[in-house]
RNA sequence: GCCAGAGUAGCUCAGUGGUAGAGCAGAGGACUCAUAAGCCUUUGGUCGCAGGUUCAAAUCCCGCCUCUGGCACCA
């Protein structure tokens, strides 16, 4: 089977329940997959759930529930989720799962085998209420601990740890020659920046089981657990080995899978917020390479939302709930604001004016009004009967096209959309050039006005296809309306002349509803 | 402190040597197919500060100020 387009987003910590961050890291990969969808390829798309540590298993004892429950309930919610965002993730993941955890397991032996652990002593200072180890940055100007770390003693513990050190020249190298492997650039001169002035010291990759017991155990010596790296990192390959991946099965000595056998690893990308950037472009590269496998094609790193120029904290209630503004605004409102707003790497800013400005002007005025004027129109003057193809906006229209795909290929979702909305502004402006609504009054422009309704009609009709990716029940909409048969989810209709003459649109109905004004008598 | 990046119209930003730009917000206009939408016109900036190079600097160089990100075990 051919190796299908695989994306992944990284997984959550069940902690609480998900908010903006974890739906705007959801939506811009769907709308990548979904991009790869339309272009014609199988598509993977993978997200789900970190669920191990010490947080959870404190969360789940406060919650007075057994620990497994307690993930199970949050996983039901988090899928929930995942629906209410409209992703076409094909599969997704628990790290408590088995399937994950034989893979973890199966991971570690091999590694194990090949020498890349070693056991060592750590001493260290000890904060028993946080349940953590402190370092230089936690002690006070004068050398002492805060008060809220508790009592702070000495304490020599056992781990295991990953071999790092002779990794790092090959890394830069790998870096330096793929420009695309760490995306947007400034990240890239980040963790070049880094790995070039420090020397990387190895990976502390276990727990003492006394001290976290909610975790994987490690194969060959039971009295650890597996800390973060490779428990989370491994559910980018451990999905791909339960679907009978071949690369990924033969590398870790899995043997043939007996059910499907999909062909995923390596990754094409890694979508990743900022904060995780280091165990991306860093540990889990070096991680692959010791495991013998490729590495994932692309990490692409998004930047954090704020809301009103400020951090978004549950403390102080300055947050933005995703449900609450799907259920009053609507899926692809939503979809279209946090893409339209916020480019692939900076950091941006929510305000609830600036949603409603575009919500008004881009997708209502703009968008929505463009397909209710044409669509209309062609009822009122052609009882919705699609004239003969004519092609004044054809080369225009190609532009865009040509100009969005570029840019959706490329990953620049929100320059993806400046292009749809230039084609958008483009035929408004045309309705107004051409006046249909006068040529209609005069029969001897008959044949001008059929021109005219095709133009516009078509130009609707790829609006939609160019839209699917971004807002697919919008642009599944808009081929309702016009009556088409097809789905808009490929990007090769977009080509010019695809409405037939003779065809009887629909009715139009407002895409996105104006809100902020009071109903018309 | 060190290393990057940024500072341009009220807001978000584009512009890397040759007469200051876009979108939004503000103002005005003609129209009426449409979700009172759309279209056209327009106000607005000593391009962070101070020097230098050049016929010419937002753009190159030096200094300074301010902001942001990073400076590893962080779920």
């Amino acid at each position: 089977m051919s190796k299908q387009f695989y994306i992944t987003t990284a997984i959550d910590y069940v902690n609480g329940e998900p908010h903006l961050g974890h739906a705007y890291e959801k939506v811009i990969t769907d709308v990548i997959a979904r991009t790869h969808v339309a272009l014609g390829e199988e598509v993977f798309y993978l997200t789900g759930l970190d669920e191990h540590g010490q947080k959870v298993e404190q969360a789940a004892k406060d919650a007075g529930m057994e620990t497994q429950a307690y993930c199970d309930r949050l996983a039901a919610s988090w899928q929930s989720f995942v629906k209410k965002l409209g992703l076409i993730n094909r599969d997704f993941v628990r790290t408590t799962s088995p399937r994950h955890k034989d893979v973890v397991q199966a991971v570690l032996n091999r590694l194990n085998d090949k020498g890349e652990f070693y056991k060592k002593t750590y001493t260290g200072w000890y904060s028993a209420k946080e349940e953590t180890f402190l370092t230089e940055k936690d002690r006070n100007e004068d050398g002492s601990f805060d008060s809220k770390w508790g009592t702070v003693t000495e304490l020599e513990e056992d781990n295991y740890y990953f071999k790092l050190g002779e990794h790092q020249q090959w890394l830069i190298d790998h870096i330096e020659s793929n420009p695309d492997f760490v995306q947007p650039t400034n990240r890239r001169n980040e963790v070049l920046g880094f790995l070039k002035n420090n020397k990387l010291e190895d990976l502390c990759s276990t727990r003492p089981q006394n001290r976290l017991s909610w975790g994987i155990p490690f194969p060959f010596d039971a009295e650890f657990v597996t800390y973060v790296w490779f428990d989370a990192l491994t559910n980018y390959i451990s999905i791909p080995a339960a679907h009978g991946d071949d690369t990924v099965r033969s590398a870790l000595q899995l043997g043939a899978s007996s059910g499907e056998s999909l062909s995923l690893w390596p990754a094409d990308v890694h979508v990743i917020g900022k904060d995780i950037l280091k165990f991306h472009t860093v540990y889990w590269p070096i991680m692959l390479k010791a495991m013998g496998l490729p590495l994932p094609k692309t990490v692409l790193v998004h930047g954090w939302w704020q809301k009103d120029g400020e951090k978004m904290s549950k403390s102080t209630g300055n947050v933005v709930d995703p449900v609450a503004v799907i259920d009053e605004w609507g899926l692809d409102a939503f979809r279209y604001y946090v893409v339209r707003e916020l480019g692939i790497g900076p950091d941006g800013n929510w305000t609830d004016e600036s949603f409603s400005n575009r919500y008004s002007n881009e997708l209502a005025n703009g968008l929505g009004n463009l397909a209710n004027r044409s669509l209309s129109m062609l009822g009122r003057y052609r009882d919705g009967i699609v004239p003969a193809r004519h092609d004044e906006l054809a080369e225009e229209a190609a532009r865009f096209v040509g100009e969005t795909v570029a840019h959706l290929k490329s990953h620049n979702l929100q320059a993806g959309l400046q292009s749809i909305w230039g084609l958008v502004r483009r035929a408004n402006e045309y309705v107004d050039k051409t006046a249909p609504f006068k040529l209609a009054k005069d029969p001897t422009q008959s044949e001008r006005l059929d021109e005219v309704l095709y133009n516009l009609t078509e130009v609707v009709r790829i609006l939609g296809v160019l839209l699917w990716p971004f807002i697919p029940e919008s642009a599944g909409r808009i081929f309702q309306q016009l009556q088409l048969e097809d789905s808009p989810d490929r990007l090769a209709l977009a080509e010019w002349g695809g409405m037939k003459a003779g065809h009887q649109t629909g009715k139009p109905a407002p895409l996105f509803p104006r809100k902020d004004l009071a109903p018309r008598n």
